[in-house]
This record gives structure tokens, sequence and C-alpha cells, in this order.
DNA sequence: TGATAGATAATTGTCAGCAATGAGCGATTC
DNA sequence: GAATCGCTCATTGCTGACAATTATCTATCA
């Protein structure tokens, strides 16, 4: 049987993400069950399914008897998840001097080769992914659980924010920071990669516009005009 | 209509919280769909719902096609929650100080009075739900939705930490830190709130036995002999 | 002309029944 | 006697239909 059963609720997930990540999905549109389910050929049941996971990262709110919307995150939301971030991706890097393998190391390696190939190539899509993916993999070889989840959730957040708040048209979350910090890490000087971490992490956060107030029915107007 | 037409999704995930919390419901217990929907008299549906919020507060594991079970945390991810939970909560403190007015005060202030009362008639469910609640209340304050958000998933998870690790009878998370804390809040006094809240937080964590590494085969085991 | 009330359409929320998966148990065979 | 195969039953997962709620449109009236 190569025919494939149906999507399953992450892969639902995962697209309805990357698109809002890339902005094809703006902050205050409407994401309808009904419409969802006939895009992905699913039904309902499983859409409800992805749209609580996706409430549970952060991308959209669900309001009772109303529907799903995709979030508009506040300036001080943004500085809040930037804050909470830059203490637990500390807590991952310290954990990970406890048990890192060379494999892992390879694997770190190969990953920011992967960004070097996207970024090189230019492909959006693949860049977005995999710079959230440096980070989700450094939790994963953490080895907790506990902070891999939350990583999940908070980089979710962050690609919102970025998506909102990003003014140039270049990530900032790329390969170079990414490859001192794994290199910091191959030579055992954990406090170093921390170090590096965190100032990764306020260079990200520094290059949004995070100053302006911006306002949402405004947008909606704007792009109705 | 004084007639309930049934129990919310969130009452249920409360009631079983608190079960699990109050350690009546032990790790690697099956949570059955149709015996919970049997004893809140609602639909299979309802409970799914109320079983898929309890995992994201890692009280559950969901096992794909075999269920729901109560959550056995591991030594090394209780360190890590209280971790993240010094971090947040220090977050938490500092973004209370920019905004909180003298309700703000009081309200914490009748807290408190309140955890006192339930300390004094020894009543766990009180104490369990308002030594939570206190924190949570701090969060709420912070005018943040994501550190509420945040937090209400990390005191979810203390409190099972707690129920699995604690070996004292009495609870560690009492009035009198929190009193002291809410009096330096009171004063202005953020950084030095800030100083206790990281103390009273690493106090709970001393007094719990995360020494062992207990066997969950083993208790279940020892417990139906 | 503007506002309001009613009717209509669209969307979400809920439920009961059916299909699918996995666990437990007994029979069978080596 | 031990392991394995197949059957039965309990439990989860899913689908479709129905009920409830909300948004939209239209007609009426001040």
């Amino acid at each position: 049987m190569t025919e494939q059963a149906s999507v399953s609720t992450q892969q639902i997930v995962e697209k309805v993400w990357l698109s809002i990540a890339e902005r094809r999905l703006r902050p205050g549109v409407q994401l309808k069950e009904g419409q969802l389910a006939a895009i992905f050929d699913v039904s309902r049941a499983r859409i409800r399914q992805a749209l609580t996971a996706l409430e549970r990262e952060g991308l959209v709110t669900i309001i009772p008897n109303r529907g799903a919307f995709v979030c508009h995150p506040s300036v001080d939301e943004a500085r809040d998840v930037f804050a909470v971030r830059r203490s637990v991706e500390a807590c991952v890097v310290e954990r990970i001097g406890t048990s890192i393998t060379k494999a892992d190391v390879t694997r770190l390696r190969n990953h920011v080769a992967q960004e070097r190939i996207a970024s090189a190539k230019d492909i959006t899509t693949d860049i977005i992914k995999l710079s959230g993916g440096f980070h989700l993999l450094l939790a994963e070889i953490s080895g907790s659980d506990f902070l891999f989840g939350m990583m999940r959730d908070l980089i979710s957040r962050t690609s919102l924010i970025t998506a909102v708040y990003r003014n140039t048209a270049r990530f900032n979350c790329g390969p170079d920071e990414h490859d001192e910090i794994v290199e910091e890490i191959a030579k055992g000087n954990f406090k170093r990669a921390a170090a590096l971490m965190e100032h990764h992490l306020e260079h990200v956060e520094t290059e949004l516009d995070l100053r302006e107030v911006r306002d949402i029915s405004h947008d909606l107007r704007a792009a109705l005009a």
C-alpha cells in the first residue's frame, strides 16, 4: 500500500506554522475549520487538534464560538519571549556539557552546513526551518524532554515574532553565529558557548523593530485599501 | 435555569490535576477515557480535550492507541523545571516592578492571608491550590499573558514533582516566605523581592528528595503486593 | 439618512456510533 | 515445559450528522 492514509496532525501544524512564519498568513486572519479541512482533505476533528496545538505554541488564539485567528504578539510579549529564551537556552547549553558525544558534534556541524547551503541558495523556507531547527537540535542533544518541549514552544513564538517585527529582508539567525557556538561546544568550552548563545539571541532581538506599537486594525484596513 | 449544562473542560482538568497533586492518582496509572467520561458524566470528546490539556501541562503522557498515563517525571526533569522556574519567576518579579498598583498589593496580601488560614486549618486541598495560586497571581499581575501561560505550565509540573518527590508531610511552599516576598514588593524593592523568590524556590527544591532514582515498575509491584 | 430588529447563512461545538488498534489469554506445537 | 500463534475483548481514534452560537444582510421605522 503506497497509498497514504491521510495527513497527520503534526504535518498540518507544520504547514500552517511555516505559512505564518513566511508571512503568507498574516496576524488577525481567521483559520476556518471547514476551509482547512478542505485544503488538507481531512476531517474537521483533525484540524481542530492541529489548531489546539498551534494555540499551545502561541501562534493562534482560539476564541470560543468565534474561531481561531493568527496571533499578533505585542512588543512586550516579544521581549518576554526573548528574555525567557536567553535563560532556557543557557540552561540547554549548560546541560549539553554533561552528556555530549562526538556524534552530537557531528550532527551539529552537519546542521550548520545545511544552513549554509540554504543561505547560499537563498531558499527562504529552508532558512526558516533550519535556523529554528538548530536551536531545537541543541535542546534535543541536551537530552531533556522538558527543555526540548519548552524550546519548541519558544521557537514557534519567535518565528511569529520575527514574521511580524522583522524589517530587514535578511534573516539574522544565520549560520555564522551558530557555527561559532558549535565550535566552542566542540572545544568543551561550554561557558563561552553559553555566552555566545546569549549574545546571539540579543543580536537577533535587536535586529527586530520592537519600538513602534503596531495597530492590528490599522494593518487590516491598510491591507484592504 | 439553575441547571448546569455540564462540567467544563477546565473543571475536569483542575479536578484531575488536584487528584494527581494530592497523590490520589499515582504516576503510571492509566486515565481511561470511558472511565472518566462516566465519572464526570460528559462525553468522551470533552474528556479527550481535558487529557490533551493535561498533556500540555506535563501531567500525563498520551501514547497513541494506548491511552493517557500519569507522568513520572525524572530527577533530571525536576531539576530542569526548577531551573527554568527560577529564571521565569525572576522575569515576572522584574516585570511587576513596572506596572504594579496598590490594588495588586492588596490582592497579594489577601492571598497570603488565605494561605495562612488554609495552613492553620491544615486543609491539604486548599494549601496545594493556594501555594501554586500565589505564584500564578504574581504572573497575572505582571500583565504578561505569555509569562502567565508559562507559569501555569511550570506550576502544574512542579505540583507533580512535589507529589512524587516530597518526603516530608508538610508543604514547603508556605505563606511565610510568600509574605516576605510580598512585603518587599510593597516596598518597591523588586531586586530584593527577586532574590527572595530565588531563595524561596531553592528552598522548595532542596526539601525534595531528588537523590534516589525511583523505578516506576518497582513502585507498581510494591503497590500491588 | 441612520439605526435597529428580524431573518438568513455560515461557522463552531457536541454527540453518538463505527472502525482500528493493541492487550490479555488460552490453545497448540515443538 | 516454554514459546508462539490466533482469538476475544477492551480501549482509543475517527467520521458524519446535528445543535448552538455568531456574523451578515435586508427591510422597516424614526
